[in-house]
DNA sequence: AAGAGGCCCTGATAGC
DNA sequence: TGCTATCAGGGCCTCT
Protein backbone atom coordinates (compact mmCIF):
# COMPACT_ATOMS: atom_id res chain seq x y z
CA UNK A 1 0.00 0.00 0.00
CA UNK A 2 1.70 3.04 1.16
CA UNK A 3 4.37 4.54 -0.67
CA UNK A 4 6.51 7.51 1.01
CA UNK A 5 4.02 10.11 1.31
CA UNK A 6 1.59 7.53 2.90
CA UNK A 7 4.40 6.01 5.54
CA UNK A 8 5.14 9.79 6.02
CA UNK A 9 1.16 10.52 7.17
CA UNK A 10 1.60 7.65 9.26
CA UNK A 11 4.92 8.83 10.78
CA UNK A 12 3.25 12.54 11.86
CA UNK A 13 0.30 10.78 13.04
CA UNK A 14 2.12 8.74 15.39
CA UNK A 15 4.40 11.59 16.20
CA UNK A 16 1.34 13.64 18.20
CA UNK A 17 0.23 10.63 19.75
CA UNK A 18 2.12 7.84 20.91
CA UNK A 19 6.00 9.79 21.23
CA UNK A 20 6.89 9.67 25.27
CA UNK A 21 4.36 6.80 25.58
CA UNK A 22 4.60 3.65 27.51
CA UNK A 23 3.90 0.84 25.98
CA UNK A 24 1.48 -1.44 28.47
CA UNK A 25 0.76 -4.73 26.65
CA UNK A 26 1.48 -6.24 23.52
CA UNK A 27 -1.38 -8.75 21.97
CA UNK A 28 0.13 -11.12 18.88
CA UNK A 29 -3.20 -12.39 17.01
CA UNK A 30 -1.14 -13.60 13.97
CA UNK A 31 2.81 -13.60 13.58
CA UNK A 32 2.43 -14.68 9.72
CA UNK A 33 3.44 -11.73 7.61
CA UNK A 34 5.95 -11.70 4.93
CA UNK A 35 8.62 -12.73 7.49
CA UNK A 36 7.21 -14.65 10.88
CA UNK A 37 6.95 -12.17 13.58
CA UNK A 38 10.04 -13.08 16.23
CA UNK A 39 8.95 -15.25 19.24
CA UNK A 40 10.96 -12.18 21.50
CA UNK A 41 9.25 -9.64 19.83
CA UNK A 42 6.85 -9.12 22.78
CA UNK A 43 9.64 -9.34 25.77
CA UNK A 44 11.48 -6.82 23.22
CA UNK A 45 8.92 -3.88 22.96
CA UNK A 46 7.01 -4.41 26.29
CA UNK A 47 7.01 -1.84 28.59
CA UNK A 48 9.09 0.25 27.09
CA UNK A 49 8.91 4.12 26.13
CA UNK A 50 8.99 5.58 22.69
CA UNK A 51 11.51 7.67 22.09
CA UNK A 52 10.76 8.84 18.35
CA UNK A 53 9.36 8.00 15.21
CA UNK A 54 10.65 8.38 11.78
CA UNK A 55 10.34 7.23 8.38
CA UNK A 56 13.34 5.78 5.80
CA UNK A 57 11.84 5.24 2.56
CA UNK A 58 9.04 3.20 2.74
CA UNK A 59 9.76 2.21 6.00
CA UNK A 60 8.28 3.25 9.78
CA UNK A 61 11.25 3.28 12.54
CA UNK A 62 9.67 3.28 15.95
CA UNK A 63 13.09 4.07 18.55
CA UNK A 64 12.51 2.57 22.09
CA UNK A 65 14.31 3.78 25.18
CA UNK A 66 15.58 0.07 25.75
CA UNK A 67 17.74 1.27 22.27
CA UNK A 68 16.05 -0.79 19.68
CA UNK A 69 14.00 -0.23 17.23
CA UNK A 70 10.88 -1.01 15.83
CA UNK A 71 10.76 -1.16 12.16
CA UNK A 72 7.37 -1.51 10.34
CA UNK A 73 6.87 -1.97 6.39
CA UNK A 74 3.12 -1.93 5.48
CA UNK A 75 3.27 -4.18 1.80
CA UNK A 76 0.56 -3.72 -0.40
CA UNK A 77 -2.50 -3.87 2.43
CA UNK A 78 -1.21 -2.95 5.32
CA UNK A 79 -2.52 -0.17 7.82
CA UNK A 80 -1.57 1.33 11.33
CA UNK A 81 -5.06 2.47 13.26
CA UNK A 82 -5.04 4.24 16.12
CA UNK A 83 -7.77 3.27 18.89
CA UNK A 84 -8.97 5.26 21.28
CA UNK A 85 -9.96 3.74 24.92
CA UNK A 86 -13.28 5.59 25.17
CA UNK A 87 -13.35 5.30 29.14
CA UNK A 88 -10.06 6.83 30.10
CA UNK A 89 -10.10 5.90 33.47
CA UNK A 90 -10.87 2.03 32.20
CA UNK A 91 -7.56 0.30 33.73
CA UNK A 92 -8.17 -3.14 32.16
CA UNK A 93 -8.06 -1.96 28.81
CA UNK A 94 -10.98 -3.91 27.47
CA UNK A 95 -12.97 -0.96 26.00
CA UNK A 96 -12.60 0.67 22.97
CA UNK A 97 -13.75 2.74 20.16
CA UNK A 98 -14.09 1.51 16.94
CA UNK A 99 -13.06 3.79 14.14
CA UNK A 100 -13.96 1.48 11.26
CA UNK A 101 -11.51 -1.11 12.89
CA UNK A 102 -10.94 -4.12 10.10
CA UNK A 103 -11.49 -7.14 12.34
CA UNK A 104 -9.89 -9.38 10.24
CA UNK A 105 -6.18 -9.45 9.70
CA UNK A 106 -5.31 -7.58 12.70
CA UNK A 107 -2.11 -8.76 13.35
CA UNK A 108 -0.57 -7.43 16.15
CA UNK A 109 -1.94 -4.93 18.96
CA UNK A 110 0.41 -2.62 20.71
CA UNK A 111 -1.65 -1.07 24.08
CA UNK A 112 -0.67 2.72 25.30
CA UNK A 113 -2.88 3.44 28.13
CA UNK A 114 -5.56 5.81 26.75
CA UNK A 115 -5.33 3.99 23.30
CA UNK A 116 -4.18 1.33 21.23
CA UNK A 117 -2.13 0.58 18.03
CA UNK A 118 -3.59 -1.99 15.79
CA UNK A 119 -1.09 -3.31 12.31
CA UNK A 120 -3.31 -4.72 10.01
CA UNK A 121 -2.35 -6.55 7.06
CA UNK A 122 -5.02 -8.62 4.51
CA UNK A 123 -2.15 -9.89 1.56
CA UNK A 124 0.90 -9.99 4.32
CA UNK A 125 2.98 -8.90 2.07
CA UNK A 126 4.41 -6.36 5.28
CA UNK A 127 6.23 -7.13 7.73
CA UNK A 128 7.32 -6.01 11.65
CA UNK A 129 10.44 -6.45 13.02
CA UNK A 130 13.07 -5.74 15.97
CA UNK A 131 16.33 -4.25 15.50
CA UNK A 132 18.56 -4.41 18.19
CA UNK A 133 20.55 -1.22 17.73
CA UNK A 134 21.36 1.13 15.69
CA UNK A 135 24.53 0.26 13.85
CA UNK A 136 22.45 -2.98 12.65
CA UNK A 137 19.39 -0.37 11.83
CA UNK A 138 21.99 1.78 9.19
CA UNK A 139 23.10 -1.58 8.25
CA UNK A 140 19.85 -2.28 6.98
CA UNK A 141 19.29 0.56 5.31
CA UNK A 142 22.42 0.68 3.72
CA UNK A 143 21.32 -0.40 0.54
CA UNK A 144 18.42 1.48 -0.03
CA UNK A 145 19.34 4.57 -2.94
CA UNK A 146 18.34 8.10 -2.19
CA UNK A 147 14.97 9.79 -1.45
CA UNK A 148 13.69 12.13 -3.84
CA UNK A 149 13.08 14.75 -0.72
CA UNK A 150 17.00 14.11 -0.17
CA UNK A 151 19.61 16.69 -1.16
CA UNK A 152 21.60 13.85 -2.44
CA UNK A 153 19.17 13.20 -4.75
CA UNK A 154 20.18 15.39 -7.16
CA UNK A 155 21.33 15.55 -10.76
CA UNK A 156 25.33 14.71 -10.57
CA UNK A 157 23.86 11.54 -8.57
CA UNK A 158 21.00 9.97 -11.49
CA UNK A 159 22.99 11.37 -14.53
CA UNK A 160 26.17 9.37 -12.97
CA UNK A 161 23.99 6.39 -11.85
CA UNK A 162 21.48 6.41 -15.00
CA UNK A 163 24.04 5.93 -17.26
CA UNK A 164 24.99 2.96 -17.44
CA UNK A 165 21.13 1.55 -16.72
CA UNK A 166 19.79 0.00 -19.61
CA UNK A 167 16.17 -1.13 -18.20
CA UNK A 168 13.51 1.14 -18.76
CA UNK A 169 12.55 4.14 -17.01
CA UNK A 170 9.91 2.72 -15.04
CA UNK A 171 11.61 0.21 -13.57
CA UNK A 172 14.90 1.85 -12.53
CA UNK A 173 12.24 4.58 -10.91
CA UNK A 174 10.76 1.69 -8.31
CA UNK A 175 13.91 0.14 -7.61
CA UNK A 176 14.53 0.93 -4.03
CA UNK A 177 18.21 0.49 -4.60
CA UNK A 178 18.65 3.07 -7.47
CA UNK A 179 15.75 5.53 -5.84
CA UNK A 180 13.85 4.81 -2.52
CA UNK A 181 9.92 5.51 -1.94
CA UNK A 182 8.70 6.04 -4.80
CA UNK A 183 6.02 3.15 -5.86
CA UNK A 184 3.55 2.30 -8.81
CA UNK A 185 1.78 5.48 -8.31
CA UNK A 186 3.78 8.40 -8.31
CA UNK A 187 6.12 6.72 -10.40
CA UNK A 188 3.62 6.70 -13.03
CA UNK A 189 2.79 10.41 -11.91
CA UNK A 190 5.80 11.80 -12.09
CA UNK A 191 7.11 10.14 -15.25
CA UNK A 192 4.29 12.18 -16.61
CA UNK A 193 5.23 15.49 -15.23
CA UNK A 194 7.90 15.07 -16.34
CA UNK A 195 6.61 14.39 -19.97
CA UNK A 196 8.76 10.72 -20.23
CA UNK A 197 6.99 7.39 -21.46
CA UNK A 198 7.84 4.65 -18.84
CA UNK A 199 9.29 2.13 -21.26
CA UNK A 200 12.10 4.55 -22.36
CA UNK A 201 16.07 2.93 -21.25
CA UNK A 202 17.17 4.52 -18.29
CA UNK A 203 20.75 5.48 -19.76
CA UNK A 204 18.81 7.21 -23.29
CA UNK A 205 17.21 9.88 -21.18
CA UNK A 206 18.52 13.19 -22.14
CA UNK A 207 19.74 15.98 -19.59
CA UNK A 208 16.58 17.81 -19.83
CA UNK A 209 14.28 14.55 -18.97
CA UNK A 210 16.86 13.89 -15.68
CA UNK A 211 16.54 17.59 -14.65
CA UNK A 212 12.67 16.90 -15.35
CA UNK A 213 12.65 13.73 -13.09
CA UNK A 214 14.87 15.68 -10.15
CA UNK A 215 12.12 18.50 -10.49
CA UNK A 216 8.97 16.61 -10.02
CA UNK A 217 9.97 13.86 -7.97
CA UNK A 218 10.04 16.10 -5.59
CA UNK A 219 7.54 18.47 -5.97
CA UNK A 220 5.12 15.23 -6.05
CA UNK A 221 5.92 14.04 -2.98
CA UNK A 222 6.15 17.37 -1.26
CA UNK A 223 2.76 17.94 -2.80
CA UNK A 224 1.14 14.63 -2.37
CA UNK A 225 2.62 14.75 1.80
CA UNK A 226 0.92 18.39 2.27
CA UNK A 227 -2.68 16.61 0.87
CA UNK A 228 -2.53 13.63 3.27
CA UNK A 229 -1.28 11.13 1.08
CA UNK A 230 -3.00 9.22 -1.45
CA UNK A 231 -6.23 7.00 -0.45
CA UNK A 232 -7.47 4.65 -2.81
CA UNK A 233 -9.13 1.19 -1.73
CA UNK A 234 -8.46 1.78 1.89
CA UNK A 235 -5.47 3.57 3.02
CA UNK A 236 -6.16 6.35 5.95
CA UNK A 237 -3.57 7.92 8.50
CA UNK A 238 -3.97 6.07 11.65
CA UNK A 239 -6.59 8.09 12.98
CA UNK A 240 -9.25 6.94 10.59
CA UNK A 241 -8.94 10.22 7.90
CA UNK A 242 -8.29 9.54 4.58
CA UNK A 243 -5.99 11.50 2.27
CA UNK A 244 -6.68 13.82 -0.92
CA UNK A 245 -3.84 13.66 -3.36
CA UNK A 246 -6.11 10.46 -4.86
CA UNK A 247 -8.36 13.68 -6.41
CA UNK A 248 -5.23 14.86 -8.21
CA UNK A 249 -3.96 12.17 -10.03
CA UNK A 250 -3.73 12.88 -13.53
CA UNK A 251 -2.79 9.20 -14.92
CA UNK A 252 -3.09 6.93 -12.26
CA UNK A 253 -6.08 4.54 -12.99
CA UNK A 254 -7.19 6.86 -15.70
CA UNK A 255 -7.20 4.89 -18.36
CA UNK A 256 -9.15 5.86 -21.43
CA UNK A 257 -9.57 9.66 -20.14
CA UNK A 258 -8.28 12.37 -22.45
CA UNK A 259 -4.73 13.70 -21.20
CA UNK A 260 -4.83 16.45 -18.86
CA UNK A 261 -1.98 18.16 -19.92
CA UNK A 262 -2.29 21.77 -21.66
CA UNK A 263 -3.39 21.53 -25.06
CA UNK A 264 -2.84 17.63 -26.03
CA UNK A 265 -5.23 15.60 -27.17
CA UNK A 266 -3.94 12.20 -25.99
CA UNK A 267 -5.53 9.38 -24.53
CA UNK A 268 -3.88 7.77 -21.48
CA UNK A 269 -3.01 4.23 -22.26
CA UNK A 270 -2.70 1.35 -19.47
CA UNK A 271 0.12 -1.11 -20.36
CA UNK A 272 1.81 -3.32 -17.89
CA UNK A 273 5.81 -3.18 -17.08
CA UNK A 274 7.04 -6.08 -15.21
CA UNK A 275 3.46 -6.91 -13.60
CA UNK A 276 2.67 -3.48 -12.36
CA UNK A 277 -0.14 -1.34 -14.24
CA UNK A 278 1.32 1.38 -16.23
CA UNK A 279 -0.44 4.96 -17.45
CA UNK A 280 1.04 7.40 -19.75
CA UNK A 281 0.00 9.42 -22.39
CA UNK A 282 0.78 8.09 -26.18
CA UNK A 283 0.96 11.78 -27.28
CA UNK A 284 3.35 13.78 -25.19
CA UNK A 285 5.40 11.61 -23.02
CA UNK A 286 7.95 10.38 -25.22
C1' DA B 1 25.56 -9.67 -13.54
C1' DA B 2 21.83 -6.78 -14.83
C1' DG B 3 17.30 -7.38 -15.78
C1' DA B 4 12.86 -9.88 -16.48
C1' DG B 5 9.41 -12.62 -14.34
C1' DG B 6 7.36 -15.52 -10.86
C1' DC B 7 5.66 -15.61 -6.54
C1' DC B 8 4.22 -14.62 -1.81
C1' DC B 9 -1.26 -13.50 0.01
C1' DT B 10 -6.40 -11.95 0.52
C1' DG B 11 -10.24 -9.31 -1.08
C1' DA B 12 -12.92 -6.47 -4.21
C1' DT B 13 -14.96 -6.25 -8.42
C1' DA B 14 -16.12 -7.48 -13.20
C1' DG B 15 -18.02 -10.62 -16.33
C1' DC B 16 -20.46 -14.60 -17.49
C1' DT C 1 -27.08 -15.73 -7.21
C1' DG C 2 -22.84 -17.68 -7.63
C1' DC C 3 -19.14 -19.18 -9.98
C1' DT C 4 -14.29 -17.82 -12.10
C1' DA C 5 -10.86 -14.61 -13.57
C1' DT C 6 -8.37 -10.53 -12.94
C1' DC C 7 -6.12 -7.12 -10.58
C1' DA C 8 -4.36 -4.40 -6.42
C1' DG C 9 0.28 1.66 -3.02
C1' DG C 10 5.76 -4.20 -2.77
C1' DG C 11 9.79 -6.56 -2.95
C1' DC C 12 12.43 -10.89 -2.65
C1' DC C 13 14.22 -14.78 -5.15
C1' DT C 14 15.50 -17.37 -9.21
C1' DC C 15 16.70 -17.90 -13.75
C1' DT C 16 18.87 -16.31 -17.91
Amino acid sequence: MPELPEVDIIKQSLKKTILHKKIRKVLINNKNLRFKLDSTFEKNINKTKVLNVTRKAKYLVINLDNNKFLLMHFGMSGTLHLVRNINNRNTNLSFYKDLKLPIKHNHVEIFFSKFKLVYNDPRRFGFIKIIDNLEKLKLYFKRLGPEPPERRFNLNYIQVKFKHIKKNIKSTLLDQNIISGLGNIYVNEILFSAGIIPTKKTHNLKLKNLKDLIIFSKKILKNAIKKGGSSIRDFQNTSGNKGKFQDEFKVYGKENTICPRKNCTGKITKIFISNRSTFYCKLCQK
